[in-house]
DNA sequence: ATCGATTATGACTGGATGGTCAGTCATGTA
DNA sequence: TACATGACTGACCATCCAGTCATAATCGAT
């Protein structure tokens, strides 16, 4: 029988090379050839593995995503405030990796590329975020951590564009860590301030 | 003598035209053709105006920076914690021309196109917004409308932060209006509460 | 060894597009 | 009316690159 090969393996290699690749030199910017001298492989190879361009792309980002997912709905529900600014704070804190991708997600996430399912999609993973957080909330406020009076929908949705804020932040302009310790520390140490404070 | 045409507002007319047309395609999905089209000219009259396809995204980013600034650090130094909070409501409830540009920014901010000096413009301009909530912090700090153990300059970031993520929600997912002002309200009454709660 | 199925390759092609420029047009002056 | 000058134009060109495909290498079963 015939040589055999691990497809998802390839598949995976050729995603990290183009990872690389189009970090630094950006996706639309990056030619197909450029993948695959990184990859170490024939530009035509790329093809049994990979429809076309835009396949390769999106199923990074998809990949990308999965990783995310992980990171932000794998946490637990936090049962006192604590846990909680230790969840937000670990989410906010991006590995370096994840950072440098920000740029060229939004490259991707443009319109020149973007079609309205992947729009929608990263739109709904946006939402799912605020709904953690939503959820969250809600529990800390029945076990009686944080006040009862506050919106938890859109305190929720709220907080995910301040995690996002801060995260993209650090991915777009690379912000110092230790500058950006003290950017979340701050920021975090507001929120939990205005999380149990009592009504004005 | 000649003919005679307002070069300045010539440039204007291809910027305008070149922003519809790039909030509906993408910059790297237009063609020069495209914006042309768009402008009511021929494909040669863009470059009496521009010197190639890269300047006239720069000189539409250039023109969307001076709108915000104009915007962001137009506003006086608030006196009380409520004109803090009504320029930030402000600053965050972007007209919608601006929300649709979002998108395309980031597309050319990606790698592909943005480079060091560009980039470190744009960096500049987020560092700058940060400095201007610290000042406004610091000063409310003096005239004790909030509490004086925050790290003004951390928290005049970490705002910077919120604010953009809040911005950028808005423009990247096309937020409905009605939801996008109770995550604004909330944020903001969070925020509130963060700056002047005593200490934990 | 041999063979055949699968995997790998990179020269090639068709299409697209940024940019040019030789020629035309419009305007105001003499 | 003739002329001078800047404004405008779009056919054309050179380049680039995604994707194809004829050919070759590779492996495993026999």
């Amino acid at each position: 029988m015939p040589k055999v090969v691990d497809r998802e393996e390839m598949q995976h290699g050729i995603l990290d090379a183009a990872m690389q690749v189009y970090v630094k030199k950006g996706y639309h910017a990056a030619t197909i050839a450029d993948v695959a001298e990184a990859a170490g492989l024939g530009k035509g190879t790329l093809y049994l593995y990979f429809k076309n361009k835009e396949a390769i792309a999106i199923s990074m980002v998809e990949r990308h995503f999965k990783a995310l997912e992980e990171r932000f709905f794998g946490q637990e529900m936090p049962e006192t405030l604590e846990d909680f600014v230790d969840g937000l704070s670990q989410t906010m804190n991006i590995p370096d990796d994840h950072a440098k991708f920000v740029r060229v997600f939004f490259e991707v996430f443009g319109p020149s590329f973007a079609s309205d399912a992947f729009s929608a999609k990263v739109a709904s993973f946006f939402d799912r975020l605020g709904d953690h957080y939503t959820g969250q909330i809600k529990h800390l406020q029945e076990v009686e951590q944080i006040r009862g009076d506050a919106d938890a929908k859109q305190l929720g949705r709220a907080i995910a564009a301040l995690t996002d804020g801060m995260i993209l932040h650090k991915g777009l302009f690379s912000i110092p860590a230790k500058r950006h310790n003290g950017m979340r520390n701050e920021a975090i140490d507001m929120l939990v301030r205005g999380l149990v404070s009592s009504p004005k």
